[in-house]
DNA sequence: CAAATATACTAAACAGTGTTTAGTTTCCAA
DNA sequence: TTGGAAACTAAACACTGTTTAGTATATTTG
C-alpha cells in the first residue's frame, strides 16, 4: 500500500508550493512585505496550515534561502567556463555581482538579513551556499597551487575575495556607495566591476 | 520672554532622553527587540508621546544612527595617531574593525539594516558617517599623492577599502565566516585583522 | 484675574504581524 | 460501518507601528 508514500509526496508537494510562492513574493515585493498571511492567501490556505509544514517563519525562510543558493550555483555553472583558472576566478566574481544586481531581494535573504540564520542554529550544519562557496575555495586553491595569485592560504584568500565582493554588494544594496562616491545608481555596478577587477589584478601573481 | 526658548530646550531634552535610552536598548538587546512601546516604558511616557517628537520609528533610528556615527568618529580620532599616512590607514582599518566587534548592534544599525535609510530618502542629504568616511577618503588621497599605495583613484581606493572591511564585518556578524572557514567565533576577529593587513600589504606601493 | 487658546500628554483603537489552540472536516484502517 | 488519525481552519493571543480623540496643563489674550 503506497498510501504513506503518497502522503509523503503530497506533503513534499505542499512544501514546494509554499516555498515557490514565497520565493516569487520575495523577489517581487521584498522580504519585509511578505507575511505568512500573504503567502497563505496566495496558495489559498489558512495561515495556520503553513505551520503544519514549517515550524516557524525562519524555517520557511531557510528553505527559500536554499532555493536561492541553488540559483546562484546554477549561475556559476553557466558563467564560469574558461579553461584558465584565474579567468574562471574572474568569471565567478562577475557572476556573483550579476546575481546580486538581478536578484537583490534574494541576495538580502541569503547574506544580509538575520532572520533565516536563527533557524540554522538549530540545524545540524548549515549547508546553504556550501556548493557555491566550495566552488570558490576550489578555484582559489587551484590558483594558489599553480601560483597564479600572490596569496598562499587558500581559505583566507577565498574568504577575502568573498568579503570584498560582498562588501561592495551589501553597501550598494543599502545605497551607501552612491552616497559615498557621488556616482548614480546605474553607474555603480560598473564601478564595482572595475574595483573587483582591480582587486584581482592586485592579487595576480 | 524666553518661554519659546525654554520650550525648545525642553523639546530637545526630550529628544535626547528618547535617543539615549534607544541607543542603550539597541546596544543591550539588539535592533529587533526594541519597540516603541519598550522605549516609551523605559522613559515612563506613553508610546504616543514619542510620536510628538519623532515622525516615525525610522526618524528615531536615524538619530540613533547619527549618535553611533559620532562614536565611530571618536574612535577614529583616538586610535588614528601615527605620523605616517600609510600607518594611519592601518590604524583606521583596525579601529573600524574594533568598533564593529565592540558595538555589533550599532554596526548593524549603521550599515546593515534597511530601516533608517527610509528616513534618509526624505532627508536633503545623508550626513551620517560623512565625517568618518571623509577621514578615510582624505587619508587615502594623501597616500595616493605621496605614492604610498598602488592605486591612483582615491575615491575608488577608499570605497574598495571600506567594502573590504565591511564585507568581513557583515559576514562575521551573520556568522558566515565561521561556517565558511571553520575557525571559532573568538578566532575570527584576529583572522580578519590578518586578512585586512594582507590587503593593505597588497595595495602598498 | 478670567476666559480662550495653544501645548503636552495619553487611553484606546486600528491594522497589521507571527503563532497557538481548539474544533471541525476529511480520509484511511480495522 | 465505525473509530481514530490526519488535514485543515476560525478565532484568539500577544505582539508590532501608528493614529485619533479627548483630557489635563500651561500660556496668551481680553
Amino acid at each position: 500500500m503506497g498510501i504513506v508514500e503518497r502522503k509523503e509526496r503530497e506533503k513534499a508537494e505542499m512544501r514546494r508550493k509554499i516555498v515557490d510562492v514565497a520565493v516569487r513574493m520575495f523577489v517581487e515585493q521584498g522580504y519585509e512585505k511578505v507575511s505568512i498571511r500573504n503567502i497563505a492567501d496566495k496558495i489559498e490556505y489558512s495561515p495556520a496550515t503553513i505551520y503544519l509544514y514549517y515550524k516557524d517563519k525562519d524555517q520557511l525562510l531557510y528553505d527559500v534561502q536554499t532555493e536561492a543558493f541553488d540559483s546562484l550555483y546554477k549561475a556559476f555553472a553557466e558563467q564560469v567556463t574558461s579553461s584558465d583558472p584565474f579567468e574562471r576566478l574572474e568569471q565567478l566574481a562577475y557572476a556573483y555581482l550579476d546575481f546580486a544586481w538581478k536578484n537583490p531581494e534574494l541576495y538580502d535573504l541569503m547574506f544580509i538579513i538575520k532572520a533565516p540564520m536563527n533557524a540554522i542554529a538549530e540545524e545540524e550544519k548549515w549547508k546553504g551556499g556550501d556548493d557555491s562557496y566550495n566552488a570558490l575555495v576550489n578555484l582559489v586553491s587551484e590558483c594558489v597551487e599553480k601560483k597564479l595569485i600572490r596569496q598562499n592560504d587558500p581559505a583566507l584568500a577565498a574568504l577575502s575575495m568573498w568579503a570584498f565582493a560582498h562588501g561592495f554588494v551589501s553597501l550598494q544594496l543599502r545605497g551607501r556607495c552612491q552616497k559615498a562616491t557621488g556616482y548614480t545608481e546605474e553607474e555603480m555596478p560598473d564601478v564595482i566591476r572595475r574595483a573587483v577587477k582591480e582587486y584581482l589584478q592586485l592579487i595576480k601573481a
